[in-house]
DNA sequence: TCCTTATAGTAAACTGGTTGTCAATTACCC
DNA sequence: GGGTAATTGACAACCAGTTTACTATAAGGA
């Protein structure tokens, strides 16, 4: 079947497209927070609490970022180190802090999103807004396909 | 201009995806060798001696994987060790050896390039051809933008 | 030829992540 | 309520990669 030889080889492509693309982003995003004093990791922590809207613990924000909640600890030790994140009293855990932004960290955070946004504008020029959906789309499904697969 | 806000909506979203994507790639991929005692650091130093189809030195496997020189000579130091790959005096440079695959490396290759080709179907399963290749063209539109501001 | 510059391997320190272990705390169930 | 199981932060070891630095070799030009 050629037909499903071509698929193989588009797949495959995807894939190796987002190896590449992986390494390119983080790359471009370090230097884009760079004057921020951020990096791609810690911007990446701010924005999973940000996200939640409230407070969260380290297990939480590892969860919603879905890397191990260790991995996550230290970043979250630099930031609160770095004045970035705010370590509260959790009254529901004695251990384990609630964590939220510092105003020096959702300043910083802010300013992130406005240059995001500038280089997701730039990095869109020239693709069709229906061709940006349709590839959103499918690295969706692939997402799903995959998780799928994980969960097994 | 809300068409404009989509677009940038649209690109964060792909980033978004290509970083959970990369994740659950190499994880699956990792699992995916891991039966012929590979991981997917080996096995992409593997393919960018395969795809050069001769010997090469480590600079230049370093240079066709994007990676830097030092990075790459870690795993070719242990696939060496490993018996993956062979190391053949280079008449034109004394310190720096040809790197071969050896027959246990290129039967590890070949095995797993089975099992990608098995995994990159079912990964496609239900997404039409013409959708995965729109994607595919994106994503290398995406690469190329990304690559030319490298460059500056 | 000789001097300078570029290239190559090695090594150490660092970033960002993983797994595994430990002790303390919390949650749950009888 | 109390005992057991799950959760949590801290720590250590490891993987995969980077940067920086050092030394040895190649290459090229005056």
């Amino acid at each position: 079947m050629a037909k499903n030889s071509k698929s193989i080889d588009a797949v495959t492509e995807i894939i190796l497209s987002v190896f590449r693309l992986n390494a390119q982003l983080l790359e471009q995003g370090d230097r884009l927070v760079q004057p921020l004093s951020l990096t791609s990791a810690r911007w990446q922590v701010l924005g999973a609490i940000a996200m939640a809207g409230e407070p969260q613990t380290a297990p939480q924000i590892a969860a919603a970022m879905g890397v191990t909640r260790q991995g996550v600890q230290k970043q979250l030790n630099l930031a609160v180190a770095e004045g970035l994140i705010e370590s509260h009293p959790n009254p529901r855990h004695q251990r384990s802090p609630l964590l939220a932004l510092s105003v020096k960290g959702q300043a910083a955070y802010d300013e992130a999103m406005v240059l995001q946004r500038v280089w997701a504008k730039s990095l869109g020029q020239g693709l069709p807004l229906s061709e940006l959906q349709s590839a959103k789309q499918v690295l969706a499904a692939l997402e799903h396909h995959l998780s799928s697969v994980n969960a097994s």
